[in-house]
RNA sequence: GUGGGUGUAGCUCAGCUGGCAGAGCACUGGGUUGUGAUCCCAGGUGUCGCGGGUUCAAGUCCCGUCACUCACCCCA
């Protein structure tokens, strides 16, 4: 009989990993509700035109990225490459932004992109995001950028640094993307480069490729041709994440990949990571919601990378969440034994105690073993010789101390001993 | 889409100029008829990715193919 395998590009988490992604994308979910951003959950496909007119038909992401399928009922259907796009469809379906502003919202699933996978890149991929809607105020990109690295630091993730720019906006972009292209339009590039300055200029600037990065050190910078307003902004922003204490180091040749941010962008790098090194980016998309029909309201927003920063987490040889898969973990010793610990099963696990016991009658020596690999601070065992007596054997198995506690009074005992 | 690397036990991997298919971990049992993690002993697991070729003989050499993986590209 032949096997399956798992899709190419997406990864299966399973203990004990799954118990360090679960608290990856709780703590970063955590860190937005923190700062008062409220759940926001969303279908993991949408309307393809959404996609398309939001995020850009241009994007690599748009036009060679995307899952995309005709419904049984004609429509054209999208899995979400991203996040920013089905939470702003949502907040003008809804109205959300009919009451006061900033709407703060956060969301936490998967992504999907149809690319080549490699080390950090998947096709399947979890994201946590926020969206803060309708007010463009620069504190409000500096709390969203403090909002991320709070998150990576709870963590207790250290080897990153956020990178830092402006695209500048609507009055000044145009004019400084003419500027560049006439620059890079003198320079001896290769065909595949010479197209990428067509569609996507500033993507240029941040060729890997030495020889191309010697032809561009005298290339014109957005930085330096921000409209006054945008400047300002920039500023501002710099300003408050001064005052946050959020250290960050400016990249002027920074690139997004998607076409509505505008003004403040940044990028998260962690460098333990290989190729794929970013583990979230964002930034203010002022066009974005009027784009897709709504009104033309400012927003700014982030998405992190869950799989990433797990694999950063590793990178730096932590471990979030608990290892061990319950706190008590009961040895029978024959069937009047095991009916007995069943019974307790429902008023352990009632009063929050994680509990399991040794099922397809183990010898002893293979439930304790059991309790061992279970990480349980504690094991009940219980034999015929204790249910005559009345008694259980409460045994601690960091230190082998074992204490016999009475049989009717366990879960208080074990409460006890849990320091409960 | 384009390159490089790797496919051997559930996992991590060794296997030399071709000569009986291996180790550690994990799992099961025993040493200890009521005590795990430590220690000792025993046990089983394989279409050596798949197909073809060379050879007395192929995990090993050759050709093809598939998969995985890293990188370019792109991005979380």
């Amino acid at each position: 009989m032949s096997t399956f395998s798992a899709p190419k590009g997406v990864p299966d988490y399973f203990p004990p990993v799954s118990a360090s992604f679960l608290a990856v994308r709780e703590t970063l979910v955590q860190a937005a509700r923190l700062a008062g951003y409220g759940y926001i959950e969303l279908p993991v496909f949408e309307d393809t035109a959404l996609f398309a007119r939001g995020v850009g038909e241009s994007t690599d992401v748009v036009s060679k990225e995307m899952y995309t399928f005709t419904d049984r009922g004609g429509r054209s259907i999208t899995l979400r490459p991203e996040g920013t796009a089905g939470v702003m469809r949502a907040v003008i379906e809804h109205g959300l932004d009919r009451g006061q502003l900033p709407v703060k919202l956060a969301y936490a699933g998967q992504f999907f992109r149809a690319e080549q996978p490699q080390a950090g890149r998947y096709r399947q991929f979890h994201q946590v995001g926020v969206e803060a809607v309708g007010v463009d105020d620069p504190a409000l990109d500096a709390e969203v950028i403090a909002v991320a690295d709070a998150g990576f630091r709870a963590l207790g993730l250290t080897g990153y640094r956020l990178e830092l720019t402006s695209l500048g906006d609507a009055t000044c972009r145009p004019q400084y993307r003419e500027t560049l292209q006439a620059f890079l339009a003198k320079l001896p590039l290769d065909e595949e480069t010479r197209r990428r300055a067509e569609i996507n200029p500033l993507r240029v600037l941040d060729d890997k490729r030495p020889e191309v990065r010697a032809l561009l050190t005298d290339a014109p910078l957005m930085v330096d041709h921000l409209s006054a307003e945008s400047r300002a902004h920039y500023e501002q922003v710099k300003g408050y994440l001064n005052d946050l204490g959020v250290k960050f180091a400016e990249n002027p040749r920074m690139v997004r990949g998607l076409d509505y941010y505008t003004k403040t962008t940044f990028e998260f790098v962690h460098d333990g990571l290989g190729a794929q090194s970013g583990i979230g980016g964002g930034g203010r998309y002022d066009g974005l919601m009027e784009q897709l029909g709504g009104q033309p309201l400012s927003g700014v927003g982030f998405g992190l990378g869950v799989d990433r920063a797990l694999l950063a987490c590793q990178a730096e040889g932590l471990a979030p969440g608990d290892v061990a898969r319950c706190d008590v973990y009961g040895v029978p010793l024959g069937e009047a034994a095991k009916s007995r610990l069943v019974a307790l099963a429902a008023p352990l696990r009632a009063a929050g105690v994680r509990f399991d016991l040794a099922y397809g009658g183990k010898g002893l020596k293979g439930a304790m073993k059991g309790a061992d690999r279970s990480g349980a601070r504690f094991a009940l065992v219980l034999g015929e010789r204790d249910i005559e007596a009345g008694v259980v054997q409460l045994k601690e198995l960091s230190s082998g101390e074992q204490v016999q506690v009475p049989l009717a009074d366990a879960v208080n005992s074990v409460l006890g001993a849990l320091g409960r």
